[in-house]
Order: structure tokens, then sequence, then C-alpha cells
DNA sequence: AATGAATGAGTATTCATTCAT
DNA sequence: GATGAATGAATACTCATTCAT
């Protein structure tokens, strides 16, 4: 649904308000007439993040999305100007979704270590349940480089920020040890929940908040000193 | 030299050996012709090293190589097979390596939590020092998939498996706590390894060995539960 | 309004004529709802002559022309069956008011040189009026090849050997000089104003009836021998 | 021959002394081979010329470039950086010529009258052999604009004042008369010469010798007034 | 040991146009 | 009268690789 909101952006105006309601089940003959659920814009965006989690964006041609998504290839440079644009809608997506989960722990206003083991929690979470989007991101990374991608370095860099200022105020009160730098704990902590994708298997034996709960234990005890 | 060595390997069959011994004085003119140092072979595996740390396996094509190399699309060619050929070059340099280290610090045979130190330092101190193969590594992993690539993943499972074990040893000791299990703890250090490259930043104030200490303790302490 | 007369032409079958008198009423509100002036049709045409002009028939996308005339693609085809079709409206706006020209030139039925000057001085003039339509007329006049383009065609020839009369006429009565041609002297006269556009600048210190007079000056001596 | 020179300059160094000579008539296998005559590169160059004054730049497709000229389109690529740089090909070869040509007249210090009649004569009769060329030339200009072309926009500009000065200079001697500017009678007899491959039929019964007298003729007497 | 010409399949993207509404 | 989603063919250009020399 988030992505639905984000692609909007892009898409030519028409925004999911326009589709989804009441009187319009058949969600136009397009839709209906395809193997694939949801409306073009979403079969695009789910077909590329499979893809590019697969293989790569490099490695991923245009023609490779419009198949599976089952589309057409002009139909799509209706919707994204470009692949990198596509790229942006995933990334834009997935963080938008996180941050809005960040303010809410923050403003819940609870003891460090609880907030920190939320904060760890909800990223393993919503890692676990966006793995081929959180794959792309950590791998593709460096092309947050363009003008295009400006606000969401900026978010990313507000969350890493919240998360060292809460681990600096633990460190200050004396809560956490101060063995390792607040930084480098931050950078730890997104490095584990980047490298993710790389290991976790949702048809595994842990639950998302089982692993959560394991990862928090071993950062929390390792601020602990 | 350990380059060297391994180039040998993927030579299309005229190799040194294959030359027959009269041959080898030869080989520094070339080098010593361009303004660049180290033998041909060496050049080559440093420019895609380089362009695949900064742009990616795909996105980096032949002919940028050449070119940072400042050799012929010929020479490479001589050399390599092909572009896979010359990223398992630089899997195989960064792997056996890394293995030889865990052998010898596995054989002085320390008490675990002083082996897991060694380990975790070494990894980063040796990933400091090939910052670029590492992230060429951690980006393009999954092209470990091929036939040819079978022995370096067994290369990194051995890996993978003597960390463990320490760590289970470590678990049934009692020397460590048991709140993570022994498979997540290992996951968690080869992942925050493989992430360096992206923040581990050589010049700044933390030598590879204070940052090692820093994180073998964070992890010693999450162990210690 | 010569180009509103035109359009109607190519209308793709709903030409106001056949949309019945009533409708008329409406056709401006449309225009004044925009920020440009004019009719929907005339913004087209307008749009369409500057940016040919500018870049060439091929590398204006019809995309840019609906752009600049602030009008919907689909409107575009509702009003012209192909751009193609817009061509022929420039085409043929151009010739028919020249064509009028001339004809008032000739039945005013002034001596020989007198006629030639004020063809040249008309030509200038009509085309330093529509600079753009000349520069695309001049430029794709390739265009005129097909069954579409036959009248213009036959038009422009006309012109054509209206003038070339003219000089022959004048060097059997011995007004002009044989040296040339009537030929090569005709072709000369168009080739001259054909590239007016490549060079004549509206803003200049030139009037274009200046610049008239001067080519006539240049011709009629030319003619004189 | 010319062109040959020429597209040495984008060709990766192999110039026309390195195939022409003796010793080597076959002229390489793929020559040969194929139905056309001459090197790679002046197969290439005359089917864009070709093309390119036939349907214009745009509208000619590199695809249809090497189908004409026999040759793959990588091989084209390999030739010329790109399109344009056919086109920067063409334009230098022409302009080169030219340029040389008119130095040679000018150094001859021959009277006014004399130097003008031997550049007219020698412009159409270089234009009548390179009919093609000055086609796309001319209807092609604007894209003079780029960087890239800056050295022919200065060449072009050299013949224009070179021109120009011969008229003034005939003006203030009272050789010619004023009636008509000097630069307005330049950009005519530049204008004129433009446009000779819209009407100009080298299978006609003129020879460009004749037509450059002819047009000389028309020129020097607009001049003398 | 090394060159550079040549290949041909593949790339992302743009195009004029159609059509249901 | 006008919209905008959708098409599918065409576009210029790049690629890793081969091969004769």
């Amino acid at each position: 649904m988030a992505v639905g909101r984000s692609t909007a952006r892009s898409a030519a105006g028409r925004t999911d308000a326009g589709r989804g309601g009441a009187g319009r089940g058949a969600a136009g003959r397009g839709a209906a007439g395809r193997g694939a659920a949801g409306s073009v814009q979403a079969r695009i965006v789910a077909a590329a993040v499979g893809l590019f989690s697969e293989q790569g964006f490099d490695a991923t041609s245009v023609q490779e999305i419009v198949e599976r998504a089952e589309v057409t290839k002009g139909a799509m440079y209706h919707y994204y100007r470009s692949k990198d644009d596509l790229l942006y809608e995933i990334y834009h997506a997935l963080i938008s979704t996180q941050l809005t989960d960040l303010d809410r722990i923050l403003a819940a206003g609870r003891p460090l270590p609880d907030a920190i083991r939320a904060i760890v929690v909800d990223l393993v979470e919503t890692t676990a349940a966006r793995l081929e989007e959180t794959a792309v991101f950590a791998r593709e990374s460096h092309r947050l480089a363009g003008d295009r991608m400006a606000a969401l370095r900026a978010d990313r860099r507000r969350y890493h920020e919240a998360v060292r200022d809460l681990v600096v105020r633990g460190q200050k009160d004396g809560v956490f040890a101060a063995s390792a730098s607040a930084e480098t704990v931050t950078l730890i902590v997104f490095g584990i929940v980047n490298q993710l994708p790389q290991w976790y298997r949702p048809d595994g034996e842990k639950s998302p908040r089982q692993l959560g709960d394991e990862i928090a234990d071993f950062v929390l005890a390792g601020l602990a000193g």
C-alpha cells in the first residue's frame, strides 16, 4: 500500500484513491485480463523488486521486468521515467515505512534499553517482511548518490542519528558501557540488518519476532558491556 | 604475489609452466614500458577490483578495466578467459588469505574468547587492508553460484563453520551465554565484516587494530550475555 | 486566418461544418482557459512551426509540440491526422499567400523590370514575415514527394514558371541580357529567398523592404548584364 | 581521398598510408569479400552521405547506413564514435577542400573580378562534384552548434569573411557598385551555392564549369551595378 | 606476448499513433 | 471535444568476446 502511495509520485496523476474503492471492482480491463493481480504500477514494481534482488540492478533488463510484470515496455515507461525511477520508488517505500515506525517508537518515550530493543525488533520484522527490497537497498545503496535521491539520503541519515543518539544518551547515563563507540555500535546494528536478506529465510523455523529478540539480546548484551 | 599464483590457474593454457622456463625474463619488459607499476596481470586485477568496488561488476565494462590498467583488450583476454574469470581471481585471493590466517589462529589453541577475538581482529584487519575486494565480494556474492565457484563456496563455508563451532563449544562450556544461537551470532559476525567497506574509512582516526578490538569487545560482550 | 481555413481541410472528418453551426460558440472556451492566445489549432500549428524550424521535422516529437502548444496529445490528434498533416498545413498556408500575391502583381501588368522587382520584394517581405515557415519549407522540401503534397508541388511549379517566363520575355525583348539562362536566374532567385531564414535577422538594422530592394537591385543588375 | 584523410582522425590510428600502397592490393579480406569497393571507413562515409542527403540526418538510421555500407553496426562504431561523428567527418572533408582551394586562389593575387569569378567557379565545381555532401551541409548546418564543431564554424566564417573582404575592397576601389552591401552580396553567393544541390543535376546538359561561369557572370554583373 | 578490427546480440529509451471513455 | 493509458516497433549505442596476424 505504501508502494502504491509512493508510485503515485511518478505516475501521471492517478492515485490509489482513484482505483481501489467501490464501484470499480474490475480494476480496469488490463488487470482483469492478466494472470497477475494488482494495478499495472504494482505489478511493475513487484517484478522489479524481485529481479533486482535476485540479479542486481544492472544485471536486470527492462525487458525482463516487463515480461515478469506481464506489461508492455511502453506501459512501463508511461508510469516510470526510467529504470532508475523504479529504484527510487523501491527505496522510497522502504525508508518511509521504517521512518514512520521509528517516530512512533521514539514518541513512546520508553526507557533506553526498551527503545533500542523495540527499534531492533521493528527493523528485523519490517526487513523480514520486505527482504527483497532490503536486499536491493543494501546492494545498490551507492545509487543514492544522484540529486534525485537526496531526500532519501537525508531520511537514512536521520534514522542513523536517532539510533546513535539513543546509544550516546545511554552511555552518558551509565546504562550502557562505552567500550565501543556509539557510532560503531550504530553502524554494527544497521550492518546486521542490511545483511539479513543474505541469510534470513522466511520459511525457516524462527519467526521474525524471535530473530529480532535474539539479535536485540545480543546487541543489548554488547551495549551492557 | 598470491594474485600472481592464482592467475596462472586461469591463464588460457599458455601458463608460464606451459611456455617453458626460458621465456621468463621478458615478463618485466611490458611492466617497465608503462607508467603503472606491477606486472600486467597485477595491473589488470587491481583495475578490476577498483572498478568493481566503485561501480559494481555489471556496471563495469571490460573497456574501462583495460583503460585503467593501461593494457589492450587483447592482452586482457590473453591472461583471463572472461570478465567472470577476473572476479574469480579476486574472490580466490581474498578467501585464501583469510583461510590461511584462520588455520594459524586455530592451530595456536588459545582459550575460546581469545580465539574469537583473534579471529575478529584478523578479519577486520585483513578486510581493512582489502576494502575493495571485500566490497566486491559482499556485493557480488550471488555470483558464487556457478560450478566454477564451488571451491570458493566450500572455503567460505569452512570458515563459517569453524567460527560457529567455537561459539558452540563456548556455550557448552558455559563460557558464553546461549541467549542468541551460535548460528545467529556467527552470521552477525560475518555480516558486520561484510558491511565494513560501506563505512570504514582507512583515513579515519581509528586504526584497523583499534576498530577490530572495539568490534571484538562488542561481540564478546554479546556472547558473554 | 489562412491557417484556420486550411486546417478544416485536414480535420479527421469532424470539421466545424460536420458538427453543425450551433456548437461554434464554445470554440473560444479552450483558448481562454489556457495561458496562450489563439484557437487550439492555431496554437498547435504555431508550436509546430517553431519547433520544426529550430530542430527540424524529424528531431521534433509530437510530445514537444503539444507541450509547447499547451494541449494534450489526444487534442492534437483530434484536429490533425498525423505529424505529416501538420507539415502540410504549414506548407499550404505559406504557398497560398505567396501565390495570391503573385497573381496580384502579374495582374497589374507593369513593365518587366518593375514586375521582377515587385516579385522579389514581395517574396522577401513575406519570407521575412514568415521566416520559420520558410525555414521549414526549405529544409524539408523533399517531403513534398508524397501524393498528399501533389497540389503544393503544382503551386510551387506555377510560381517558378511565372518568374521564368518574365525573364524569358525580358531577354527576348532585349531588356535583359542573356548571359545567364532564364532557368538559372530563376533558380538563383528562389535559392536566395529559400536561404533567407539562414541569415536574415528581423531585429537587424535592415527592414524587409530595404533588404528586398537591395536584393532586387542585385538581381536586376545581374539581369541587365 | 580527402575523405580518407579526415576519417583517420576518428579511426583508431590506421591511416590511408597504412592501407592503399603496394604489397597489400587485396585491401583486407573484408573489403574483397564484399560487393562494394573501398575501405570500411570509406564505405561507411559514402553510405552516410548518400542517405543523409536523401532523407536527412534524423530520418536516417544507423541501421540503414550499415546496411548500405555492407558493414556491421559494431564495425561502424569501431571507427566512429557516434552518428554525429559521421556528420563531422562529412563536414570536415568538404570544408577542408574548399578552404584549400580558396587559399590557392587568394595567393594568386589576381584582379578582384577575376578572383571573385575564380572563387565562384571553384565553389560551383567542387559543389557539383560533392552534391550530396553540400546538400547535407546546407540542410543540417544548425548542427554545427556543438563544441565539437567549433573548428568547422571557424573555417566557414573564414571563407565568408575572405569573400566579403574582396567585395569590400572592390567597392572601395570603385570596381564594384555599392548598391547592395558587401555582406548581403556575400550571403547571396553562399546562398546560391548552398541551394545548388536542390536543382543542379550532374546528368544535365550544362557542365559544372559552364554553370559556374554563368553564375559568376550573373554575380559580377550584379556587383558591377 | 600482444594487437586491434570485427561481430552480433543486447541495452535503455523514445516514437507516432490508437482507442475506450 | 478531449483525455490519458497503452502499444509495439524503432532508435542510437554498448557489450563481452573472437580471431587473424
